[in-house]
RNA sequence: GCCGGGAUAGGGUAGUGGUUAUCCUGAGGGACUGUGGAUCCCUCGAGCUGGGUUCGAAUCCCGGUCCCGGCCCCA
């Protein structure tokens, strides 16, 4: 019996990961060009850096382990976390703002289905310690770019915490979290109903939510007018909110510690602003609350089609995590994108370069081996393929035939004999004699075209 | 964690409670000891797993595993 992949993994063959490979070098030469720097963190890490992020639900859908030394670790469930820590811990004293990016694996012990696995890929970015506005429109016309380098049309959805929370700020602290699911939840006459049982329907907040683009910028700009008279400075979500006013049994990853989120709606229009000028393609859109504590200020996800139920391939926003992890208090914007989804959606042009074979007879294979050195070294790089089966020519030949190879070096005793080789064409059947460094040239300018 | 549909050579498939389990493709070799993907020949290669029913199970039943889709959730 052959063993199998675990539940959520898969392999990925040449074809797939050449695919992937070429996807994912396309968005980062759009970070490069953004001036973002690649940094790796570990795989896996103390458990505490998600908990304490994320709030201990994410225990669930998280792959922890004791290891040998009694050490509670995890394998990361995402990238942010290990980021921001790498950041306090080693790049809190380099120049401002950081602007970072990532690629790697992460691990949820979650359900199967389209676009989810339990071993997936993000894609992301962060930018620490900018002003808010202009790194927010930064982050989300970035995202834009590298989704448009592969090809994929999506739709953009913005929205704003500094309104949302200071609204929630006129709502009992217990009533808080359950009022962000509902939002995030879209779940609407749920939430009428719960509003105008505690008394809380004057508040525009359905109204504001229903509406989207300039419509909701608008009323949102009315009720912060209201809102801006009538704050007071500790009205402003405090960050105990318990965690017992979740719904009873319920799973989520939303009982991570609340930050302050202040009701800045100038940022907010300078973030629109921005925005407009990069040329962005978005939507404004309250709904989106992205339900963590963490989030602070703006907030964008972007969904596209083509994915069954997971639509979403990219989530991010402003955020304060630096202080979590005992850093300074430093706001950070950033996002990551969904690979795996991305993957299944992407629009890229597959071009492969035919290999060269090398086709000899037996008697001169240390010759043969000495001219794939040769050509091995040549650029533009070009695959050599040596047989190694002990071959017939003619097997020879249908293996390169099958291998859609564009050329045969043909080698045998005559050719070394006569100084020259034979360069066959096999897409045209027809072959020549040449010298080595005339085969060189020949290939360098038909590879130098296609 | 829940619901539904699946699982037969490397890939794609057919079929039946009863001899050597279809077919296509693939892979290796040969006809073709120095020239191609055709053709022909040979070879390799399979009923997820554990139990039950039965004289006999790949087929029927149950559990598990994995896959696909949806729910939940989605940092």
């Amino acid at each position: 019996m052959t063993i199998q992949r675990p539940r959520g993994t898969r392999d990925f063959l040449p074809e797939e990961t050449m695919k992937r490979g070429r996807a994912r070098k396309a968005m980062q030469d759009v970070l490069e060009r953004w001036g973002y720097q690649e940094v790796s963190t570990p795989t896996f890490e103390h458990l505490e850096l998600f908990t304490k992020k994320s709030g201990a639900s994410v225990m669930e859908e998280i792959y922890s382990f004791p290891d040998k030394g009694g050490r509670d670790l995890a394998l990361r469930p995402e990238l942010t976390a290990p980021v921001m820590r790498m950041y306090v811990s080693e790049l809190q004293n380099s120049p401002k703002p950081q602007r970072l990016c990532y690629f790697g694996n992460c691990f949820r012990y979650e359900r199967p289905q389209k676009g989810r696995f339990r071993e997936f890929w993000q894609l992301g970015a962060e930018l620490i310690g900018g002003a808010k506005p202009d790194s927010e429109a930064e982050a989300i016309a970035l995202s834009d770019q590298m989704l448009k380098s592969v090809g994929v049309t999506c739709d953009i959805h913005v929205g704003y915490l500094g309104l949302i929370r200071s609204m929630l700020g006129k709502i009992d602290a217990q009533h808080r979290p359950q009022v962000m699911r509902m939002i995030d939840k879209k779940e609407h006459e749920a939430l009428e109903a719960f509003l105008q049982e505690i008394g809380q329907s004057h508040l525009g907040l359905q109204e504001l939510i229903n509406l989207k683009g300039k419509k909701a910028l608008d009323k949102a700009i009315d009720i912060a007018k209201v809102l801006g008279q009538v704050k007071e400075p500790s009205d402003i979500l405090d960050s105990n909110v318990p965690s017992e006013s979740m719904q009873a049994g319920r799973s989520s990853a939303r009982q991570g510690r609340s930050v302050d989120a202040e009701l800045r709606m100038d940022e907010f229009q300078e973030t629109v602003n921005l925005l407009e000028a990069y040329g962005v393609d978005f939507k404004i859109d309250f709904e989106i609350v992205r339900g963590l504590e963490y989030y602070s200020g703006t907030v964008f996800e972007i969904y596209a089609e083509g994915l069954g139920a997971q639509r979403q391939i990219c989530g991010g926003g402003t955020y304060e995590l630096a202080s979590l992890f005992g850093g300074k208090e430093t706001s950070s914007t950033g996002f990551g994108l969904g690979f795996d989804r991305i993957m299944e959606i992407v629009q890229i042009e597959e071009k492969q370069t035919s290999p060269v074979f090398l086709v000899y007879t037996p008697d001169v294979k240390v010759e043969a081996i000495r001219i794939a050195k040769t050509l091995r070294r040549m650029d533009p790089k070009v695959p050599v393929i040596l047989d190694v089966m002990g071959r017939s020519l003619t097997a020879q030949l249908k293996a390169a035939a099958s291998a859609g190879a564009g050329f045969a070096i043909i080698i045998g005793r005559d050719e070394l004999d006569a100084g020259s080789l034979t360069l066959r064409d096999m897409k045209e059947g027809t072959q020549e004699s040449f010298t080595l460094a005339d085969i060189e040239d020949r290939l360098k300018m038909t590879f130098l075209d296609s």
